[in-house]
DNA sequence: TTTCATGTACGACGAACATCGAACACTGCT
DNA sequence: AGCAGTGTTCGATGTTCGTCGTACATGAAA
C-alpha cells in the first residue's frame, strides 16, 4: 500500500486528464468529490469490483485529478481543485457542469460519512 | 465517400467527447479549427498516414466535435462550436485555452488556403 | 499472535484504439 | 472512356483499457 504519488502541479498533462475523465465511472467519482471534501474510499459506491475501483482511483491520481492520502489502513481521496484551476482555468468547472447536464456518472454515489 | 453523419446536437455525449479529445493529434486538429473557419482536409497537416487522419476526423465527427461537408471530391471540416457551447457552456473555450497552455497538438498545422 | 479490514498487485480476458499500407470508390477533368 | 485526385474501408499489428478474481501486504483490534 504505497506509491500514492501524483504528478506535480505543472506536470498535469491535458490529454491524460481528458482520457481519465472519459470514463463514466471516473466522472462520477469526480462529481462526488466536487464539493471539495475528502472521502474515504470505502465510502465511494460504484457498481464495480473493488479492484476495478482501485484501478479507477489510480488512473485519476496518476492523471493529476485527485490526491490520495493514507491514514492507517484507509485511504482518503480528494479533488486537486487548486492545481487544476491554476493550470487550466475554468476547465474543471465547465467539466463538472457538463457532467451534470449530461447526467454522467449518476451511478456513482457515496455512503454517509463514517460514524 | 459517404456517411458523414454526426450525432444530433442533443446527443453529444460527454465521455465520448472527452475520449475524442484525449488524443494529442485530435486536439491539434481542434486547435487549428478553433477560429471557426472551415478547412479542406488536404489543408490539414499532421504527421500521420492519410488513413489515420481519416480515422481521427471520423472520431471527432462521431463524437460531435466537428462537422464534415462534402463538395465534389473534397471534404471540408469545421468545429461545431454552437452545438458544443449550447450543450456544455464554457467547456470548449476552457478546453482550447488548456490545450494552448499545455502546448498540446502543436504538431498539427495547416497549409495556406487553396488559391 | 491471530484475525479482520482495507487497499494494492498480478494475471487474464475481451474490447477498443492508433497506426500503417494497400485496395477500393467516387468525382471531375480531359 | 480513361485517368488523376481525394477520401474511405479493410486487414494486420501492437498497445491500452475496463473488468474481474485471486492473492498479497499492511495496520489495527482481539
Amino acid at each position: 500500500m504505497q506509491d500514492h504519488s501524483s504528478p506535480a502541479d505543472a506536470e498535469i498533462a491535458l490529454p491524460r486528464l481528458l482520457g481519465a475523465l472519459s470514463d463514466p465511472t471516473r466522472l462520477g467519482i469526480v462529481r462526488v468529490l466536487a464539493d471539495g471534501a475528502e472521502r474515504g474510499w470505502g465510502q465511494l459506491r460504484a457498481p464495480v469490483a473493488k479492484s476495478t475501483l482501485s484501478h479507477h482511483l489510480k488512473t485519476l491520481r496518476e492523471a493529476g485529478v485527485t490526491r490520495t492520502r493514507q491514514e492507517g489502513t484507509r485511504c482518503y481521496v480528494s479533488l486537486r481543485r487548486e492545481a487544476l484551476d491554476a493550470r487550466f482555468p475554468g476547465l474543471l468547472a465547465a467539466l463538472l457542469a457538463a457532467a451534470v447536464a449530461d447526467n454522467v456518472g449518476e451511478h456513482v454515489g457515496e455512503d454517509p460519512p463514517a460514524l
